[in-house]
RNA sequence: GGAGAGGUGCCUGAGUGGUUAAAGGAGCAGUUUGCUAAACUGUCACCGGGUAACUGGUGCAUGGGUUCGAAUCCCAUCCUCUCCGCCA
């Protein structure tokens, strides 16, 4: 969430990114988020000043306990009702004021980076790259397949068993459809760790501070599965585990930048938002993905972003997959992210553009709720920057590499993963 | 799941109702020094007030309670460890 020292400070400045991000009237709750943070602030001083005089009168009765003076003590233990009455009034609206006043920043998205496209939908999305394969896009034939045909006829993945045992949206990789999945994420895995990162298995589910800690929730409540009997949540991306490893930490300087990788499962209910167009690949309940997470110093943070995004390029490249790079706009970017960048690779045969990334930088958007700080060099506590990106999710490269390389007599897969693979074709 | 022990700052760790988050260590900063080391000094976090020096408050797993006063006593919850049971 955004930090109450900012909004104070910024005031016009965060209306106007609110306004960017299509956030509704964000001049009311501005206004009303700073008219009780001064109330609050005069209660803590009240409240302050209150329990000082008690304190000195607690000091003063065990003196005169000690000293034998019995009489005098009981007579000033009489003052310290009043002041008890006062105090706890004093705690309860103060009490009342910070949960409205969290209330309130928990609902206010993080603030769009000056470089984020003013825009409503997908369509405003800015394309800041396209790669050599995407400026000329491969042409299939007539009959060439869309992925869940492709997946029917090679019997690599199936629906059906999925729906028997799970549900819709859970399916299960058969043969070279599973082993071509883990091949794929060993090879992100690797690059990964070749790149620097450090490799990390978490837990798959999370306890509630955990999605407050990365800002799944409260906003997201209902996109996540969640484990009733236990208060855990199934993950919807490895950022939320990872970043969490964070909450509540105090990193030193030469630590940073810290670079982690995991592989997870990902779980998303997805709830209402599945269509006639979503068939397939294109949009599961539960999908694998290779997440990586930095945290930096505010200063570094976008340049890491962009390192990040070169990184992500860098396998679709060894993937030989057409891609393009989309800058999100203020309608269209995340709760929490101030930038973010969108990687799309085209999938031939369905003709679309299908999501595989998100690069984000949120800033101190995270770090606020998780308490992740540094100390900087005059020794002044500093919130950190967090970022994230997909390298990659699964099913949609999967879908891509079936259909753009799929010919009369199999699928040829990129040389880059035959060794992960053990075979060339499906 | 049963029984027991425990949860104090970055770490170790004292503290069973009365100034104080003891004391030691680490790290960092400053002083001293030709350099390094050593020594000395400072240094927990959060919320307020103040231009600032400084200052008030809160925090001993979490939430309540008792008391003039709680790390300390009471209740509930969570977590960790040991043994037993179960088990990949």
């Amino acid at each position: 969430m955004l930090q109450l020292s900012f909004i104070r400070e910024n005031k016009e400045l965060t209306i106007k990114g609110l306004k960017k991000k299509l956030f509704k009237n964000p001049e009311q709750i501005i206004e009303d988020l700073l008219a009780i943070d001064s109330k609050r602030r005069e209660t803590q001083s009240l409240l302050d000043g209150t329990l000082a005089k008690a304190n000195a009168i607690s000091k003063e009765v065990g003196n005169l306990m000690k000293a034998g003076k019995k009489e005098e003590a009981e007579a000033i233990k009489l003052e310290t009702l009043e002041l008890k009455g006062k105090s706890k009034d004093l705690m309860n609206s103060l009490a009342e004021y910070e949960t409205k006043m969290t209330e309130l920043l928990y609902q206010i998205p993080n603030l769009p980076h000056e470089s984020v496209p003013e825009g409503r939908t997908p369509e405003d999305n800015e394309v800041v790259f396209e790669s050599e394969r995407a400026k000329k896009l491969p042409e299939m034939s007539a009959d060439a397949l869309p992925q869940w045909e492709l997946i029917k006829k090679y019997d690599i993945i199936d629906f059906d068993l999925g729906i028997k045992i799970a549900g819709a949206g859970f399916p299960v990789y058969k043969g070279k459809g599973a082993r071509l999945q883990r091949a794929l994420v060993n090879f992100f895995l690797d690059e990964a760790s070749k790149a620097g990162y450090t490799e990390m298995q978490p837990p798959i589910v999370v306890n509630e501070a955990s999605g407050y800690g990365t800002g799944q929730l409260p906003d997201k409540e209902g996109q996540m599965y969640f484990i009733q009997a236990d208060g855990l949540y199934l993950i919807p991306t490895a950022e939320v585990p990872i970043t969490n490893l964070y909450r509540d930490v105090i990193l030193k300087a030469d630590e940073l930048p810290i670079k982690n990788v995991g592989f997870t499962p990902c779980f998303r209910r997805e709830a209402g938002s599945w269509g006639a167009h979503v068939r397939g690949l294109n949009r599961l309940h539960q999908f694998d993905k290779v997440e990586i997470v930095q945290i930096t110093k505010a200063e570094d943070s976008y340049n890491t972003h962009k390192i990040m995004c070169d990184y992500v390029a860098s396998l679709l490249e060894k993937l030989e997959l057409p891609f393009r790079i989309l800058r999100l706009c203020g309608g269209d970017i995340s709760f929490g992210a101030a930038l973010c960048y969108d990687f799309e690779v085209y999938s031939a045969a369905q003709k679309r553009w299908l999501e595989v990334s998100s690069v984000s930088n949120f800033e101190t958007f995270q770090t606020n709720r998780l308490k992740l700080r540094y100390k900087d060099e005059s020794g002044k506590m500093q919130l950190l920057h967090t970022l994230n990106g997909s390298a990659l999710a699964l099913p949609r490269i999967l879908a891509a590499l079936l259909e753009n390389n799929q010919t009369a007599d199999g699928i040829n897969l990129p040389k880059a993963i035959w060794e992960y693979t053990g075979f060339e074709k499906i």
